[in-house]
DNA sequence: GCCCCGTCTGTAATCGTTTTCAGCACCTTC
DNA sequence: GAAGGTGCTGAAAACGATTACAGACGGGGC
């Protein structure tokens, strides 16, 4: 591979008007200019980036750091994190499915030197903690953590607020004996929707009852199980809140195979609305996340915060969320199966 | 940010021993090294990762260039890669949504000096040409490239068998009027799920008709559109192979519209059995593609080559689809319309 | 006592850039 | 003709690590 050092000799200048020649090029004579890009372009020459950011402290890349790159609603998040990136020439550097905190610590530890900013993803609740003992000087964006996590920008989702709704909406409809999925303990999206699912109950002033709330954990299949251990209960729930939409579908078939209908013997909400929930049948009705959104604004934030010479004041955003009414609940008016009204959803 | 300087000052030693201390560690004593490193963590240093690769040449890190990042597709490919890279302990270092190969290649030159190997996703019939201006040296995986490519390892799908035996299907279920919903040109997927449509009618020696090759772009909304051009025809086809499955939800949509029933007055195929598919109504018949293995064989191609020092050979590898059969088509046995039958799919 | 060897550690060159500083022409101005 | 700009270019010092080479030290064998 030519280096700088190649060009400048077959070029016959330093190496210092090569390096200008790549950078400012308002300084260095057109006549030179010109050969030293003939000569650059001829040896298949570009500047070195590892080279080129050990002297300048500038990587033109963001780290990011997921759970896991599974799912939907992951996905979502990375491409709006990479097109608020790209806007501004960077290019993102992934590491993912970190089971652990260590394995986050030693992920974070691999960038370093690597990057120009951070974003973390970790719904485990005590995950921040482990961000301290690094990279304390480039800014970071941390991801939907928990409310207790401060001193750092963050972006979350109104989860309380949204399964508050959900719930809310259920007993609008009359339910008055609701159940409950959860996701998985210590995990911040699903205790903040379990805690908007009781809010809702007790603003209305319908006694919580422990065996409604049943765990699950985020996966299909467990939504399926729960369905088992809630037609097991003396007195039957109504409706059931599911903490997301992949449980959700776990819980439709599950009725299904049970021979129960949707809505008429069990009205069933999700949490998410990823793709699939508008065909599913009847259609889910959940609560709507900006995973792009949540994505995009995390990085446009981030590039912000780098721009900016004196850190700017630390913000935390709270992305709002909407009920999407489709069929499953039994509301008027929600969607009825049937494929792809598809206009309205195109991209 | 502590370097190695600090930390050897602050230890009592060189900066040898340091980095002595964070690589081998078995020529370094006991007692030395329990100092250091005890220095290490309480300065809170470790290794500065492009002065690292500036001098080992290693960087620990692959190159991902995709041309979108949008779509499940596309995020399995990569959670694939991202599983395999893991393993090795490397990052990925991700550049998607490359418009033109102009863009590609800018993109493939910011990586110079920050990647030890590269996956490049390029669907369009040229890109290739693209790379070879670019990154003479260090190991190339192409994924999906077009046949015409060569000298380059590369891993792909089966699209022509996959189109074509979803077609010979919907013939031995007695159709022999069969349309075609097309990909974009110049796409290779869909050049190729095109030819694959044309052989199984020419190996059961069915006319083919041109006004029944539809051109669409993938997009879910040229699908719906699609439909009205396939149903002014004055002699309608009985089904309808749409060469991707978003598309096909379109399709589904705009028969449904039609107050037409699909499998009993058109039946569908679709192409990669997206997730989303099987919850469909009536459920996709489809040709599964393996996108997760797609990722994965590709990055661990590229491990294999960058661990043999002289280079191994050239080998293409395409990974076969596989019929899914739904109730779209029609077939006696495909699965009917039913909300999620989850145990068998969960992950 | 001398030599040799093994074990550990330090010195310094190196990787490929950017950037400061100085220098060299050449021109203008008094 | 000297002084002072201008406009361009080159020499050399960083950046933060790795590693070949050499040196220091102690101990054992003769």
């Amino acid at each position: 591979m030519a280096t700088i050092k190649d060009v400048a000799r077959q070029a016959g200048v330093s190496v210092a008007t090569v390096s200008r020649a790549f950078n400012d090029s308002a300084v260095v004579s057109e006549h030179v200019l010109a050969r030293v890009r003939r000569v650059a372009s001829r040896l298949n020459y570009w500047p070195n980036g590892a080279a080129r950011s050990l002297i300048t402290n500038r990587t033109h890349a963001i780290g990011v750091l997921l759970p896991d790159l599974f799912g939907e609603f992951f996905s979502e998040v990375i491409r709006g994190i990479d097109h608020a990136a790209r806007e501004s020439g960077l290019h993102l550097l992934l590491s993912s499915s970190h089971a652990d905190t260590e394995e986050l610590v030693a992920a974070l530890r691999a960038m370093r030197g690597r990057i120009d900013g951070l974003i973390v993803m970790a719904p485990d609740v005590d995950a921040p903690k482990a961000l301290e003992c690094a990279h304390p000087d480039i800014p970071l964006v941390l991801i939907d953590p928990g409310l207790g996590v401060s001193g750092y920008d963050s972006i979350s989702i109104a989860n309380q607020d949204g399964a508050r709704a959900l719930v809310e909406h259920l007993l609008d409809l009359g339910h008055r004996r609701i159940a409950t999925i959860t996701g998985p303990r210590r995990n911040i999206d699903a205790e903040q929707r379990l805690a908007g699912y009781r809010l809702a109950l007790k603003r209305r002033r319908v006694e919580r009852d422990p065996e409604l709330e049943i765990a699950g954990d985020f996966s299909e299949p467990s939504g399926y199980e729960a369905v088992d251990r809630l037609l097991a209960l003396k007195r039957r729930p109504t409706a059931v809140f599911v903490a997301n939409d992949y449980m959700a579908i776990g819980v439709l078939g599950a009725l299904s195979d049970a021979g129960l209908r949707v809505p008429q013997d069990m009205a069933v909400g999700g949490f998410d609305d990823i793709a699939m929930s508008r065909y599913l049948n009847p259609p889910l009705t959940t609560v709507r996340v900006d995973a792009y959104g949540l994505g995009q604004r995390a990085a446009a934030r981030l590039i912000r915060a780098a721009r900016t010479s004196p850190a700017p004041a630390r913000t935390r955003e709270v992305l709002p969320t909407t009920l999407v009414i489709r069929g499953s609940c039994g509301a008027a008016g929600g969607e009825r199966s049937r494929p792809g009204v598809t206009r309205s959803r195109a991209r």
